[in-house]
DNA sequence: GCTATTGATGCGCCATGAGCATCAATTTCG
DNA sequence: CGAAATTGATGCTCATGGCGCATCAATAGC
């Protein structure tokens, strides 16, 4: 069962360490002693752990205490002054457009879409949450955002998915490294070669690990991180090679890192816009919306 | 004057929200319709804004709510894992070392050291948180991780800071851009133009925007990412210029992009290594720790 | 146009949280 | 060492708050 409490409790508790009592913590909150007293034993219960060791004269922090409370302050410093930023931003109504994309894909459809749109419409703010697959399927699912660029992956029944092309897995290597001398590589090429990988929850690995499954092909990783971009990183630093979407990798002619296709099978994953089914935007993303399908939609 | 709500208040808003509607969610909650009503009514006094835009048969998210939303799920999701966690010692595990870095800086100081530790230790393996600041503390603080590189900022008496290196913002923008034809630049030439930064939230802007307001400088964006590497990523596209740290910008010699100091005031961030007070390490981060503080301690 | 369903409101009732008075325990001071 | 001061906890009373029920006006579906 969830706990409640209330942001008084957790105050209450934060005044008394950083007070040294409950008389001054009450004081400050405008309550009686008894009553903070009490707030402080509600909050315990709720918790199922003492909080504080208290005698007559003295207050002290349990071990749950102290952990506790670095949790407490960061809730209460980051509602406050989240709060206080909210209210400033609900007093600019209308003029920002909100929306998810995958790391990788952001400034590859967004840049020259949102230029153009700027010219219609010069006050227009972005805020581009470039999250992973996961996290930006459910800040669409939940709200957070008007719309999403994500991968084609699970079929969430809430969510609807417009494809917008082809990103194929390819190889990320350094010049110097003896498979960037191959003009075409297949799958068993790789193999021993120490890899750099992505979190095996991420959209990417799901995506590229049942690939490799169907195909009969087996990789280790030796080196795992969170980002993309942390991958192209190991790998320009001489830690080993890597397995990215193309759209991860450098774009323009890179001194140092260089990528390959990869064959036998081709692997490839399907980016698109993700948006909750029955949606409404609001009428500046809805318009932005049109202009970046417009733009990239493929056909079919 | 702080506010008060209770966690029932944040759980009623989520739960509209997922659910679609107060009556799911006054079910959901073990509470009547007109009860959950009125705890979201309360929580929107409490806040001094509607969350919720709301006739019979639909609700929707205002702005406002569509900003609280993720905080507040944020705060729910970690109270209640934090709470478990803290009655649960961190499980330590061989063979592998879990590390949370800021995302700038984990190819920076990890590949070399990370190769020779593999020369003595070629049997483990690593996870690399590559977070936010902000979410790497908290990996730290609730030990999730053995330790992180993160920047030098709050002052929790939880964790302890050993620096590493000051790390300086500078300019980055396009070689074709006017700014890059300038040898030096100060803060006021910045102004102006449209500028891509990250979420006003993220260690980096505080501590950028901290800088900047005691040096009398106001710069206002144009586009707002989650991710350094996604400014960078719109920089190139040409939608406007970004100030980071200078480790997130291109080490190596870059077709596109540039980079230039910016001085009065020279703004830089301290980057180190956090643990928890009184912590103990596996062996193996323990000892991965030592080659690393060896090679990037900075004297001081 | 009718029906079903929604969120909001009025009302009465009961539970809760407040302050006051007081207690036992602890610390300080003479 | 004993008295006094101060602390956090408890008992009690009372005002307030939050609940569910009944009902309403508004909206969406058929």
């Amino acid at each position: 069962m969830s706990i409640n409490f209330e942001a008084l409790d957790l105050r209450a508790f934060v005044a008394v360490v950083e007070l040294e009592g409950f008389h001054r913590a009450a004081e400050a909150l405008n309550l009686s002693q008894p009553a903070l007293s009490r707030r402080i034993q509600r909050l315990e219960a709720a918790i199922g752990a003492a909080l504080l060791e208290r005698t007559t004269r003295r207050v002290a922090l349990t071990n749950v205490g102290r952990e506790f409370l670095p949790l407490v302050r960061r809730m209460l410093d980051e509602f406050d002054s989240s709060l206080f930023a909210m209210r400033e931003l609900g007093q600019q109504r209308g003029g920002q457009i909100t929306l998810a994309c995958v790391p990788t894909a952001a400034f590859y459809f967004l840049p020259g879409v949102i230029a153009r749109f700027k010219e219609q419409y010069p006050n227009i703010r972005f805020r581009i949450l470039d999250l992973s697959a996961n996290e930006g399927l459910e800040s669409v699912a939940r709200g957070e955002v008007e719309f999403g660029i994500n991968l084609l992956g699970g079929s969430d029944p809430e969510l609807t998915f417009e494809p917008l092309l082809e990103d194929p897995f390819v190889l990320a290597c350094r010049r110097d490294h003896p498979l960037a001398a191959r003009p075409a590589l297949t799958w068993s090429d790789l193999e021993g070669q120490p890899l750099v990988a992505v979190s095996r929850s991420s959209g990417n690995r799901i995506l590229l690990d049942a690939a490799l499954v169907r195909a009969g092909v087996r990789l280790s990783w030796s080196y795992e991180v969170t980002h993309l971009s942390t991958s192209l990183g190991l790998v320009e630093a001489g830690l080993g090679i890597s397995v990215l979407p193309r759209l991860a990798t450098p774009q323009a002619e890179h001194p140092i890192i260089v990528t390959r296709a990869i064959a036998d099978p081709e692997v490839s994953r399907t980016i698109g816009v993700v948006r909750r089914r029955g949606g409404r935007l609001a009428p500046a993303a809805e318009r932005f919306l049109e202009m970046l399908l417009g733009t990239w939609r493929s056909p079919g």
